[in-house]
DNA sequence: GATGAATGAGCTTTCATTCAT
DNA sequence: AATGAATGAAAGCTCATTCAT
């Protein structure tokens, strides 16, 4: 992962929170540099272009999913656990950056995203499961199906919690753990 | 449901084709209405603006789905039957439908969808989970949440099936549908 | 030559008089809305950009050029009376559309030219002197020497003329016309 | 004529092969500074700004010519060697500095030369045809008209010479010069 | 109702110029 | 003297919307 510059984090935070309130079309750069307190034309310095912007700003926020995944596991610990981790940190993650959250999605679902990277991002998760189904501990189901019933669940319980008119709590959250793990793992 | 003159079915093919391939912002009223073999004009006949357009659009396509779900539950079939009808019938509508798909979650996500309407259109789902929760045939989760895991699970297997590298067999199918079953199911 | 619309007619007139006033790059397109009384966006209903604008306006005005020699040339005058009016038709275009003198040599000059259209636009003086040759009325020089012999002393002589301390009477021009036609025709 | 500093020298070259290629408005003045391996804020050292630079990079190159011609004329030598000299030198600087005569055919017609400057630079030719023109030597035509023919023989030349289709023997230019003396020559 | 040329506010982007280092 | 990141006014261009036909 980059050291990211103070102008260019300024940068991507400005246009994080901007596209979040006002997404992608509604986001001038003149708003986003004012909003990271640089000149229009400071931009430029960094990115060559809107386009060229947001994409980094999707990559940087995607390696940084990836690393919170990645802290989540470890070895001593139990596949479940793992699994348990895996899901609660990620949950924390979004909504504690739901403007991230947010941007993901509009991103995944728009022409930005021209190779359709919405199954790429997950590295390890991929591995997580393959490792999971040779050792026998977890059903045969295809990984690609776990990590979407798995990052799809997260996503949508996240803004759920944020959004939706209920809350939830740590007990509903362990309830949606222990349902995607009973569906997934042998028994 | 209303029925559609042909003028506003013509723009709203054309409009979801369009956001489907160049996203709202890619997307303009000289393409949709060339695209819908209609002049600029005439759009303002039917919608007051792009925004208007963009909602009608969301609600129609809603209202489409809500009734997909309708049908597919049958008083005298069994609780599990009718959640595996309500959801393969689904995930058939956005496979058939992937235009429509993409347009929801990119509607969804976006600061058209002012009230986050995202819970909302699931009617017949919420009555159908309550009812099953209240006949003591599904574990006591909130409604809510079935209805999260339920939709996005669909919503994103149906993704899968389309943009990823592996087809899903009718097995798959099943095997994702028993997963969330055995979850949200009283044993 | 293309009948021009009204407001294309307006577009070129603006262009070419802020053109010669301010150079390329000091026309704004702006200045040549303002100047054409129609709306900026208006011009990009006629042209793609401001380059095809340009060029657009280089060939429509390289046309009228050819056209004022093809009317000089008159089948049964002689090769030196026509020599003589080709000259002072051209010389008159040019003293009277001086904006017309000027961005064309300011088009020539620049990238706008990609292909160097200099030596093509003379077709009818080509004919000329490719005949004039022929006859043995002309001397056997090669017509494109000929050409730019001609061509340039009348640019040079018209913004002389235009632009110089010192005015230009009717001798004058003749003995230029003599000059040049004592050199080129044959004794 | 001054001495030009290295640094100075360095970006009046990369100006001039600059403008040759994109001329004056595809010119930066980033573009300036780096192909001259100076930084952008150097250049505002040596030139109050693009303006200037451009200015005396026209009087530095037109310094230059005039110099040409100078040593083109020898005290001892007929006036027609002079003027044949005078023009076949001036014609291989032409086409051995092709970006130097691109460079002043566009500043010539450019808002940059605001006082018409295409007369001035002639110092000794004026002096040159007056002389002439008063020992009865030459015809009696206003130098002035001699200096503008001859110029624009010798640069519209030069470009056939280096763009156009087809190649220019000396015997060609030897008439040419032939064709200009007979001219302007009193027999 | 239907048209599509015209509008002009506002967008992304450029670039001559500055100034702290 | 020299640097080059930063500036911000202003450029070219877009596009939702209007309106005379």
């Amino acid at each position: 992962m980059d050291k990211l510059s103070d102008k260019k984090r300024a940068i991507f935070d400005s246009t994080l929170e901007l596209v979040r309130d006002h997404g992608f079309h509604g986001t001038t750069m003149n708003q986003v540099a004012k909003n990271a307190s640089v000149a229009a034309g400071t931009i430029y310095h960094y990115f060559d272009s809107k386009d060229q912007l947001v994409c980094e700003l999707y990559h940087y926020n995607r390696d940084l999913v990836i690393r919170v995944i990645e802290e989540a596991i470890e070895e001593q610990s139990s596949c479940k656990e793992n699994y348990s981790n895996i899901w609660s940190s990620l949950y924390r993650f979004y909504v504690r950056n739901t403007d991230t959250l947010i941007f993901f999605e509009q991103f995944i679902n728009s022409p930005y995203n021209t190779n359709k990277d919405h199954a790429h991002y997950q590295g390890p998760l991929y591995q997580f499961f393959k490792t999971g189904s040779e050792k026998g501990q977890l059903k045969s189901i295809k990984p690609e199906i776990a990590i979407v019933l798995t990052m799809s669940s997260i996503a949508s319980t996240a803004k759920l919690n944020k959004f939706g008119k209920i809350s939830l709590s740590d007990h509903d959250l362990e309830n949606i753990v222990d349902i995607l793990w009973d569906g997934i793992a042998r028994h």
